[in-house]
DNA sequence: TGCTAATATTTCGATATCGAATAGTTCGTG
DNA sequence: CACGAACTATTCGATATCGAAATATTAGCA
């Protein structure tokens, strides 16, 4: 390797710049790289951890999504939060049931649908990876005070808020 | 349907409830959710601009790594930075390299690297899609004034520059 | 120099994902 | 009530991705 790999920090930098001389305005670019650069390094460490518990990170998002919604799901509205192909969803299921972390139930008023859900298994595999990851970002939040916590979770809350009108 | 699809800001309470509820840590929680979230929203934009310009996710992915790193870099790097197997950077390269929108040259200094870097075409259609994505990027952040956007990138900065000291 | 280990890319077989087509069910409306 | 449109899950063929092995080159060291 010619060159000692960058620092987060440098990439971050650099990428701001690249965008904003291509044409996007340095306000939007600052935050919304940042965004994507933290994203991107969590999912590094997801995937090591889901590697470590032999899961996709597919699967992974397929128990997260149940556990979340709190009540069974659809096999379409579980394509349509993971963004895959609902016909993806079907192998991706059968694997899930084989290995006993969801199950497959008919929907009583409905013949057509199907509804998921995660069984026992399904959700101590949910709460283990989840206390384990909370370690990892409870690092990554480390140089910032309860306040600035605060004050971060609510600008982030404020952009989320907006989400839904953009798309419409 | 039997319900309707819950808004972003639903769906970002229940999942930080989720969390915490699972063991996670409040503080830590809502800003990591908030910040996937918004990335996921963000990607699914993304994703719907690339269909248009024909280019899947994962070969923009190499587009915007070249146009950052400013540079040529090899295969093993590129899918380094756009968390792919080597060996499926091979028939990327190859697809990309046909669409001329990369190219690849034999490195000088090394007989068994070789270098990929952006055509003319390819920075073109960097730059065109970084135009179209500032558009709605600015539309996301809209709620935010110049005061508020610069404190939110400060401290997402913040925890950019902790990365590196995490998985060494 | 000569030999081994490390590096970089590609090939190959297995698996996952996609988009289109299929089959079954429900809903709306005449 | 009947019929067509819409919805839901699945199957199927084509493509993308993965991990391991193969190939070629470079680097380190005695």
């Amino acid at each position: 390797m010619a060159k000692r790999t960058p620092s987060a920090q440098e990439l971050h930098r650099r990428a701001v710049a690249t965008y904003v001389a291509a044409g996007g305005e340095e306000s939007v670019q600052r935050v919304i790289t940042a965004v994507q650069g933290l994203t991107k390094k969590l999912d590094q460490w997801y995937a090591r951890q889901l590697t470590d518990l032999d899961v996709s990170s597919g699967e992974w998002a397929v128990v997260t999504s149940l556990a979340k919604a709190g009540e069974a799901l659809t096999p379409s509205q579980l394509a349509e939060l993971t963004n895959v192909a609902p016909s993806s969803m079907t192998h991706r299921l059968d694997k899930l049931a084989e290995r006993g972390l969801v199950e497959r139930a008919a929907d009583p008023d409905n013949r057509t649908r199907i509804l998921v859900s995660l069984t026992e298994a399904g959700w101590g595999l949910f709460s283990q990876a989840i206390r384990d990851s909370d370690v990892v970002e409870s690092d990554v939040l480390q140089d910032l005070g309860d306040d600035e916590r605060a004050e971060l979770a609510r600008l982030l809350e404020v952009v989320i808020a907006r989400l839904d009108d953009i798309d419409a």
